[in-house]
DNA sequence: GCTTGACCTCAAGTCGACTTGAAGTGGCAG
DNA sequence: CTGCCACTTCAAGTCGACTTGAGGTCAAGC
């Protein structure tokens, strides 16, 4: 009783069968047998399915998920490229602190063109003095996204 | 010399023209008028397409986007309504934090299997104690994302 | 032993977010 | 006045991430 079959992975993570299948296809998670013609699932895949919803939030494609996390644990990519990989996160977060804060300020500020307001531009001009990640006018990424 | 066409708009923000169209179409932004059959944009476009960036950044869609802020200024939802996207963008601040530490750790960590190692583990049930945003069965969004 | 229901595969469809291509327009430098 | 070139529209194509549907398999309960 120590596998789950995908219906159950799905009933524990809230992703479809679906999309689990998608995702063994992809490599980024993997059953370790079959009963039957049934994938079985070992209790790691929950944990690893987190990994991926975070990856998948802070915009990575399922690609670059997997090069992070290989479908059997973690991935042994160099660590300067994992600390690089943290450190585009680490500018994202910046941002999103940016449009949270820009957001509670819409919320809150009673001027009528906020266009104008001083506040509201230091909020915008906050997130990427540079921009890094995303200055580039050739491919961008994201989209999904993230997409 | 107040107004920009789509040209001066794309190299300024790094965004192509054919994404400036869309995002016309989608009434995410909007030209003041023309000149001959060329858009004239007023210089505020930038600061919105800044905004823009940093919504797709935290995950939500052009439409969603075009709710919180419409073409032509900042959006006047209900308060209420900000502040709640808001907090969907502060809990995934709080994922993107645990994904960073998590990056870090596995790229600092000595220990051959990280699925047993407990800092691990701790960073990644970091995220999401009760995973909001991301627990819909559904419908789930992101992507692009992700698209 | 037969039915049931959860699983399987594989091809095709969908959706969002753009990009590409063809065919046309029009301001401005020479 | 002419040519160029950055723009225009509109339709179709692309890509990632899945979903849907048709047709099939199989372990378990009656």
């Amino acid at each position: 009783m120590k596998f789950m079959d995908i219906g159950e992975v799905a009933a524990r993570s809230g992703i479809r069968p679906s999309a689990l299948r998608y995702y063994e296809e992809a490599g980024l998670i993997s059953s370790v047998s079959r009963h039957g013609l049934r994938r079985q699932f070992p209790p790691e895949v929950l944990l690893q399915l987190k990994l991926i919803s975070m990856g998948k939030s802070a915009g990575f494609s399922l690609g670059e998920i997997a090069g992070m996390f290989g479908s059997n644990g973690v991935a042994d990519l160099p660590r300067a490229v994992l600390h690089h990989k943290a450190d585009e996160i680490d500018r994202q977060i910046h941002e999103l602190t940016a449009l949270r804060d820009t957001l509670r300020h819409v919320a809150d500020c009673p001027a009528p063109s906020h266009m104008e307001c001083p506040t509201f531009r230091r909020l915008v001009d906050m997130a990427g003095k540079r921009g890094g990640k995303h200055a580039n006018a050739k491919k961008p990424k994201i989209g999904p996204a993230s997409r």
